[in-house]
DNA sequence: ATGACTGCAAAGCCTTTGCACGCAA
DNA sequence: TTGCGTGCAAAGGCTTTGCAGTCAT
């Protein structure tokens, strides 16, 4: 139940790249696709699915938020990082490149965005001297929140 | 079936730790420990069972491997990252604050370890604007090996 | 019409937990 | 001797897969 404006840029630009690929508009997936665009940072799989059942409009089986994940992570229009011990989040990938990294709490897991040019310039070089064809990366602090560390 | 000369300068430090800790030296978590020793890069607490099981000294339990691992994460003797879509790999952390990171292949998981020190400086700085107090991070670049590539 | 998409339930996989026995200190 | 450490087996939790019905095109 995030209060926020959905990005629909976003959405409409997920929407029509699955089109190109493709793949039909249905309803689990859009319904998918809609529910990204409304986090700013990472989202579990059980969260989505939580989200799209007790809103209610549609029924979304879980097996299909996964799917869609996984689906639009391969098409490079989500990117999935561990958020805790074996869960996985899912965050949109804006068109323009940008993007934020993430400090975690050790503790109660709770999770700060933040984003750094400098940092991005850092990892831009080692990208070209890995012997890979980096397509993406992640940072992530591990550490105690404010709240934790007292 | 590391063809490596173990790191026993850690492994020593390490079992000092977990008795300093209070803990005893129990043979799985020494047998744990020696094997982390003997790689220098991440391994997954399978492989590690494996090894353990293979080498046949001594019979370990999974569960005690899992044990030993979580125990020296959270002493910061070892660091965990996922290497692949729910699967944890754990590496020896140096007591000298030497360390890498990794480019893993999307397709055949593959990686390769790299250090940077722009990278570190960089990550550092990050740290300390952070709301939180970081006790450590990780990078992972995501991409295609040369193999993969062609 | 036709095959992709979906929901449901079952299966998979890695990891954790319960329990009784064994061993370090 | 004491209770931490361990192995084994069972349980957990997230994710994936199988299958038949449904829907987009």
């Amino acid at each position: 139940m995030p209060a926020k404006a959905p990005d629909s840029a976003w959405a409409e630009h997920a929407l029509d790249t699955l089109q190109s690929a493709g793949l039909r508009r249905g309803g689990a997936r859009t319904a998918v696709v809609e529910a990204l665009a409304r986090h700013d940072c990472a989202v579990t799989a059980l969260e989505l699915d939580d989200e799209l059942r007790r809103s209610g409009r549609s029924r979304v089986g879980r097996a299909s938020v996964y799917r869609a994940l996984e689906q639009l992570e391969q098409l490079g229009l989500v990117q999935r990082l561990e958020v805790s011990r074996g869960t996985a989040g899912y965050e949109r990938v804006e068109p323009g490149g940008h993007h934020h990294h993430h400090a975690i709490c050790r503790r109660c897991g709770r999770m700060e965005p933040f984003e750094d040019r400098a940092l991005e310039r850092a990892i831009g070089q080692v990208a070209d001297q890995v012997p890979f064809q980096i397509a993406e990366h992640e940072v992530v602090l591990r550490g105690l929140c404010e709240r934790c560390a007292n």
